[in-house]
DNA sequence: GTTGAAATCCCAGGTCC
DNA sequence: GGACCTGGGATTTCAAC
């Protein structure tokens, strides 16, 4: 992991679906090399997959939920229960554990209130061991990026 | 936006480098149709581009932090001051406005501790009007998933 | 006007230097 | 890390419904 392929990793996060070619000029190299840094990068997990930036206002999913959770005893069986139940839920998008007040954040993907509802009713009441929710609903995006502040100002 | 539409923007969620035989293939079209739909998706701003899919810990900044802002006063003035601030800030990934108790939720990436008590110190509050700064940090990721939960069941 | 098909151009991926 | 080569996809054009 140099500078390289710190600056391919960037050009990748700002377009993913750009040609190895253009990606060889922009970071210095030819395209050999290039494509072989970021096959790379894929094998080693660095880059884990590629995927479309979609607006969720246009596919009808305007409203952004993150939910604080808080479950009801610390044992292990609780906590594997719960993040299986939350991996096979569609509308909550990110998972995070959490240190502090609450343990699990949750990013949640609705189309409005009254689908917000119904993902609290029929996802989140129906997981055993979750003794507090706290919502906060998101009006809207100031800022939405996919680019890491890597440091490529130094190597190695 | 009807069925195949939604089916485009969820498969090039899932992947978005695979090519347009492959993807016409899993909707059920020909080509040709399917490589307008997809210019067409992106004209009209869903798909807003493409990007990798990066791990954060690979690549040194294995620290998320939530952030919850709160602003002294509510006026345009300091608002758009703020936007226009957070936009600036790279270790900033995500700006939403919040409903609630406070007033902006951050996703920032940092290396570390001592790296987010910087960005608070060199970059936060450095902007004008910050009232409060509520910090929350992300020990791991449960889950993480660039699909959306698109009703795929009915057209139109 | 929208869809399927063919031809050309250009890129990806492998191999060797 | 760089250069060549080949298979395959993207893009444009054209025909058909």
């Amino acid at each position: 992991m140099d500078k390289k392929d710190y600056q391919i990793i960037r050009e990748l996060q700002k377009d993913g679906r750009q040609t190895n070619q253009e990606l060889s000029e922009r970071v210095g190299l030819s395209p050999s090399p290039c494509l072989r840094r970021v096959k790379n990068l894929e094998k080693a997990g660095v880059i884990r997959g590629y995927s479309a930036v979609v607006d969720p206002g246009e596919c009808g999913l305007p409203t952004t939920a993150f939910v604080r959770i808080t479950l009801d005893r610390h044992t292990e069986e609780v906590a594997q229960g719960f993040e299986e139940a939350v991996r096979g839920i569609d509308e909550i998008l990110d998972c995070y554990v959490m240190s502090g007040g609450s343990d699990y954040l949750l990013r949640v993907l609705v189309a409005d209130l009254k689908g917000y509802e119904r993902f609290v009713r029929t996802r989140l009441h129906r997981i055993k061991g979750v003794a507090a929710i706290d919502s906060g609903f998101a009006y809207g995006t100031v800022k939405q990026s996919t680019v890491f502040p890597l440091s490529l100002g130094m190597d190695s």
